[in-house]
DNA sequence: ATAGGGCACACCAACGTTAA
DNA sequence: TTAACGTTGGTGTGCCCTAT
C-alpha cells in the first residue's frame, strides 16, 4: 500500500558502468542452452535488487550478443567447443542475432519474443499441471503392445523375426521403405511397395502410412488365433522380452481435469436432484448426467437396471416378485427390513436377521449393512431369453400390491 | 465414502511423417 | 508443437440404488 513511487529499487537506478561487469560475468557463465535474453533479463534484475531493466533493453542486447561472439570465438578456438546450435541454444542467439541486423523488420524480435514467453508461459502451465508429468514405468508386452504371429511375408521384411508388437512392425516397415527409398518422392506420406511389399499390398502402386496398419491385418494374427505351439512361442517370446526390463516413459494422466469434472457433476446433481429421465428434465441437467459417457447416446441400460431371476427365498422377501433389477431387490430388500423394524438400535448398520433373512444371508443372524450386498449374488441369476417375456419387475410388483 | 454388481465409454500405450 | 491415421487391450470412471 505505501506507494510505489518510493520504491528504492526504481530510484537507486544502477549505473551502466556499474551494471556491464555483472552482465559480461553473467553471459561467460550462462549455461548457453538455457539461457535466454529474458532469462538473463530476469537475473539482472535480481542481482540489482529489483531493479526492472526493460527501458535499457537494447543496450542489453547489444552487450549480450558481444559477449556471446567473444565466448564462441574464445571456445571455437581453445577447445573446438560446438558453436550454439539447435535446441534451446537458437532462441537467445536468434534473438539476439536479429536484434543486430538493423535491417531486420521491426516487430520480428517482439513477435518471435512474444511467441517463445508464449511458449514457454504454455510449457510452465503445462508443468505446473500434474497433467505433464511423466513415471517411468516397465514396458509390459500387454495391449497395444503385445506380440503377434507375423505371416511369412511380413516376417521376410521384418528382418526375419516372426513375432513382434504392432508398433515395432510399423518400425520394420517403415526402416525398410528408408533403407530402400521406396517413399513416393511427390507425396512423402506414401510409399510404392517394391517386390517384396507387393506381396503384402498387392494391386497397389502406392500405400499411404496410415493405410499401412490396416493393410497389415491380414498378415498378421493374434495370440488367440494361434496354434497352440505359436502360443507358447508368443508366452516365451513375451517372457524373454520382458525379462529385459525395459521401461517406458508414461504420461500421468490428467488427474486435475478429472477432479474438476468430478467437482463439476457433483454440483450438478445436486443441483438436478429432483430431476426424473422419466419426466424429461432439462437439457442441461440430463447432459450432465451423460458428463463422464458423452456424444453417442447409444449407451445401453445400465447392469444395474438389468433384470434378473431372484431366488425363492429372495423373492419371499421382496413381495414374491420373481424378475427384479438389483437396485430394485435392494430398495425392496430396505423396505422390508425398516418395515420389520430388523435394525439393530444400538447400531443402525446392523442388521438383525429374522428367519427369511437368515435365508438369503446364509443363516447369519447379524450382518451389516454393507456386507448384506455380498449374499445377494447367489441369489440372483441372469435371465434365460424366454424369462424376459412378460418381465414385470417393479410394475409387476406394483400391480400386485 | 462405502459395499455389491456389469456394462459402456474414454483414454492411453508405440510408431512413423507431414502440414499447419 | 500438435493433430492427423490406424491398430488392440488394459485401465479408470460413471452409471444406478440403498443406508449409515
Amino acid at each position: 500500500m505505501s506507494a510505489s513511487p518510493g520504491q528504492r529499487h526504481v530510484d537507486a537506478s544502477p549505473s551502466n558502468e556499474a551494471v556491464l561487469p555483472v552482465l559480461e560475468w553473467m553471459v561467460r557463465h550462462a549455461d548457453i542452452k538455457q539461457a535466454s535474453l529474458r532469462s538473463i533479463l530476469q537475473d539482472l534484475s535480481f542481482k540489482f535488487g529489483g531493479y526492472d531493466f526493460s527501458s535499457r533493453k537494447n543496450w542489453i542486447k547489444e552487450h549480450v550478443l558481444r559477449c556471446l561472439r567473444e565466448r564462441m570465438q574464445t571456445a571455437s578456438g581453445a577447445s573446438g567447443e560446438q558453436p550454439i546450435s539447435g535446441g534451446n541454444a537458437t532462441a537467445p542467439n536468434a534473438s539476439v542475432n536479429r536484434t543486430a541486423d538493423p535491417e531486420g523488420p521491426p516487430g520480428v524480435i517482439e513477435s518471435a519474443t512474444r511467441k517463445r514467453r508464449s511458449n514457454k508461459a504454455k510449457r510452465s502451465q503445462e508443468n505446473d499441471d500434474d497433467t505433464a508429468t511423466y513415471r517411468e514405468s516397465p514396458l509390459r508386452f500387454t495391449g497395444l503392445m503385445a506380440p503377434v504371429m507375423l505371416a511369412p511375408e511380413l516376417a521376410a521384411v521384418c528382418g526375419g523375426q516372426d513375432i513382434l508388437p504392432r508398433p515395432w512392425i510399423a518400425k520394420q516397415l517403415h526402416a525398410y521403405v528408408r533403407e530402400h527409398e521406396l517413399r513416393d518422392p511427390s507425396q512423402g506420406m506414401r510409399f510404392r511397395p517394391d517386390a517384396a511389399l507387393a506381396k503384402l499390398f498387392p494391386d497397389r502402386d502406392s500405400v499411404s502410412f496410415f493405410e499401412m496398419n490396416k493393410l497389415l491385418e491380414q498378415h498378421i494374427r493374434k495370440e488367440s488365433q494361434c496354434a497352440p505351439e505359436e502360443q507358447a512361442r508368443i508366452q516365451a517370446w513375451r517372457q524373454e522380452w520382458e525379462a529385459k526390463g525395459l521401461t517406458q516413459r508414461r504420461k500421468i494422466p490428467a488427474k486435475r481435469a478429472r477432479v474438476r469434472a468430478g467437482r463439476q457433476h457433483l454440483k450438478e446433481k445436486a443441483l438436478g436432484a429432483s430431476f426424473s429421465p422419466l419426466s424429461g428434465g432439462s437439457q442441461s441437467t440430463q447432459d450432465s448426467h451423460r458428463s463422464s459417457t458423452p456424444s453417442t447416446g447409444k449407451r445401453k441400460a445400465s447392469g444395474l437396471a438389468q433384470p434378473l431371476q431372484v431366488s425363492e427365498a429372495l423373492s419371499d422377501i421382496c413381495g414374491g416378485a420373481r424378475i427384479l433389477s438389483r437396485c430394485e431387490v435392494v430398495r425392496l430388500l430396505w423396505e422390508y427390513i425398516k418395515k420389520q423394524q430388523l435394525q439393530d438400535p444400538n447400531d443402525r448398520k446392523v442388521i438383525q436377521c429374522d428367519a427369511k433373512l437368515q435365508r438369503v444371508f446364509d443363516g447369519e443372524t447379524r450382518v451389516t449393512a454393507f456386507g448384506m450386498n455380498r449374499f445377494l449374488g447367489k441369489h440372483l441369476q441372469p435371465l434365460q431369453r424366454n424369462d424376459e417375456v412378460g418381465r414385470g419387475s417393479q410394475s409387476e410388483l406394483d400391480s400386485e400390491s
